[in-house]
RNA sequence: GGUCCCAUGGAGAAGUGGCUUAACUCAUUGCCCUCUCAAGGCAACAUUCAGGGGUUCGAAUCCCCUUGGGAUCACCA
């Protein structure tokens, strides 16, 4: 008679290492009271989404205010789904929105005693925990192939039975070892079950940190925990990896609150303590029906973390956003704390939403324009290079024409209290100052100005003409006052009161000048304060723009 | 369909039996300021907490039912 060591010994020849043996390469971590070991386990199959972001952006916040360990572990098990290259540009998007991992896998090496950290590595160590439940006979080899899968299923569906590998329809698992042996000695393909001792009808009692207590299902299916290409499964990776990287609390999408069973009775088994759970919110999004559902990769731009990146999102103000996410007394303290940084806010699990938000772009736009808003005129400056030079070369162009100038442009109302908050990206900068520069400028004047009809063209090039007299080396009230005076004497009134009292006396108020000015100078009724408009352009910019506005008015 | 979770305004939410004629933030709308815009200031926006029953002197808050929404049921993670 073969025995389960037999048969293990059988499968995996090569292992010889034991589970005590791992337990003492992978010590228990010395951390402070408190100090949580968090992770972030993304699968190498494309880039970062925004959900992932939002999760790592918790697990890196979660260890760093209990002075714990953030660390990074590379899913990588499935073979098929794994894109060239997207671990390292996904550990370069984590970076550049401050998340950097105390340990792990950081895209072309990685640090700490605890690895390997990507899990195609760890082979050897999922193997002598199998090695062990195999000869436990908690585990066995299962021959089915995906039709004789299918074919189960299909039998359960017609007895309305519960789907899934389980029970009587577990049918390797009471084979003989004589006829496992024979089997794969055979070469017959197979993959490596859990043996699960769970009964459905029972209920089980799980704890999770956001979600608090509740009854669920003990698990009943025979899992594979190691596919026919010799990669261990999710479930089980989890549970070993988790183990062995001693990780206190594993923050995951509540996707994973369904196969929770699975996981406390592959602990419970492996006589392992399982850590805490804290399943997060997902991220939300209303689609064309009106329904909720999760931000999808393909269908929302904003899904997908690069996009951000590419159009010049500051990384801040994502962050801040997704914080409010995941604990929304954060909104209050941040705009409390001026946008300063949140290491003294403390995230609480108890505090998450339950159900999923729905993802808002608009008050995304609003914590970058105030976040961008708050910078000065260096910083924003050389962020918005960095980004143009990486992503928008005609705004690179602008910037390297002369970083100065295009400094003064960025510090139009800037160095006040409640600063203008005109970008919420770097890519709109050009549309929004464009007429700032000359051969932008004579791109926009070749549409029709905007001005206003009940100006003949006669009174524009007057008014226009008169106004080349104005005094920009004044300060900005006196400039007004000078321009008051210069078109009261072109037959203006001097305020709004005026006109009112006697409309017929007057060609408008000097707010009519200022427009016709302000349409000469940028081309746009709408722009930044006039006086500074000027200033940065110049007297000899203005009064050549105003001549090629009159010329073109003929 | 089974299992689990959830349900306060356009959005994020506070609220854990009386302090709530429901906070705060975004969005929207209006007014003010004003050379336009941005910013700023002020105001409006749930007579009511999905609906219905109950418990209670008293319920958004506790219980039940209904309805609606979400997650999950792979050799994917």
């Amino acid at each position: 008679m073969i025995t389960n060591k037999q048969l293990a010994d059988y499968i995996f020849p090569e292992v010889k290492e034991t589970i005590e043996d791992l337990e003492k390469r992978y010590p228990n971590r010395n951390l402070p009271e408190g100090a949580e070991v968090t992770r972030f386990a993304p699968s190498p199959t494309g880039f970062l989404h925004t959900g992932s972001l939002f999760m790592s952006m918790i697990c890196h916040k979660i260890a760093k205010q209990t002075n714990g360990v953030f660390y990074i572990r590379l899913e990588d098990t499935d073979t098929k789904r794994e894109i060239e290259g997207s671990g390292l540009e996904l550990l370069k998007q984590l970076k550049a929105f401050n998340i950097v991992p105390d340990e792990g896998y950081l895209g072309d090496h990685e640090i700490g005693n605890y690895g390997p950290y990507i899990q195609s590595k760890r082979a050897d160590i999922y193997r002598v925990v199998i090695k062990h439940l195999l000869e436990q006979g908690l585990a066995y080899p299962c021959f089915c192939s995906t039709d004789d899968l299918a074919e189960i299923r299909k039998l359960q569906e017609s007895k309305k039975e519960n789907p899934g590998y389980y029970g009587k329809y577990a049918r390797c698992r009471d084979l003989s070892n004589e006829e496992r042996m024979e089997r794969i000695k055979n070469g017959d393909p197979f993959v490596i079950r859990f043996r699960s001792s769970g009964d459905y009808h029972n209920k089980i009692q799980v704890h999770d940190m956001v979600h608090g207590d509740f009854e669920i299902a003990q698990n009943d299916q025979d899992i594979v925990i190691y596919k026919s290409d010799k990669l261990p499964t999710y479930h089980f990776a989890h549970v070993v990896d988790d183990h062995f990287m001693r990780t206190t609390t594993v923050i995951r999408g509540g996707e994973w609150i369904a196969s929770l069973p699975i996981h406390v009775e592959l602990f419970a088994t492996l006589g392992w303590k399982a850590p805490n759970y804290a399943h997060m919110p997902v991220i939300m999004k209303v689609d064309e029906n009106g329904n909720k559902r999760k931000l999808s990769k393909r269908k929302d731009t904003e899904a997908a973390v690069s996009y951000f990146v590419e159009e010049g999102y500051p990384a801040e103000g994502l962050i801040i956003y997704l914080m409010t996410l995941a604990n929304s007394n954060f909104e209050q303290y941040i705009l409390d704390n001026k946008l300063e940084g949140m290491d003294n806010f403390k995230l609480a699990f108890d505090k998450f939403a339950i159900d999923g938000s729905l993802f808002d772009m608009g008050k995304v736009n609003f914590f970058s324009k105030e976040f961008l808003g708050k910078l000065n005129k260096h910083e924003i400056t050389l962020r918005a290079k960095a980004y143009a030079e990486k992503y928008n070369p005609k705004l690179y162009d602008l910037i390297t024409r002369d970083e100065k100038y295009f400094e003064e442009i960025m510090n139009i109302e800037r160095e006040k209290e409640n600063p203008r908050k005109d970008y919420e990206k770097f890519s709109i900068i050009p549309d929004v100052i464009g007429f700032f520069y000359d051969d932008i400028y004579s791109e926009l004047i070749k549409e029709p100005l905007p001005f206003n009809e009940k100006f003949s063209k006669e009174v524009i090039a007057s008014t226009l003409t008169a106004m080349k007299e104005l005094n920009l080396d004044l300060d900005e009230q006196s400039w007004f006052n000078n321009m008051k005076e210069i078109a009261v004497k072109e037959g203006y009134a001097a305020n709004n009161k005026e006109f009112k009292a006697n409309p017929e006396a007057y060609k408008g108020t000097v707010g009519d000048v200022a427009e016709l000015l302000r349409i000469t100078f940028t081309a746009r009724k709408n722009a930044p304060n006039l006086y500074y408009v000027m200033k940065i352009l110049g007297k000899e910019k203005c009064n050549k723009r105003i001549d090629t506005v009159i010329s073109l008015l003929k």
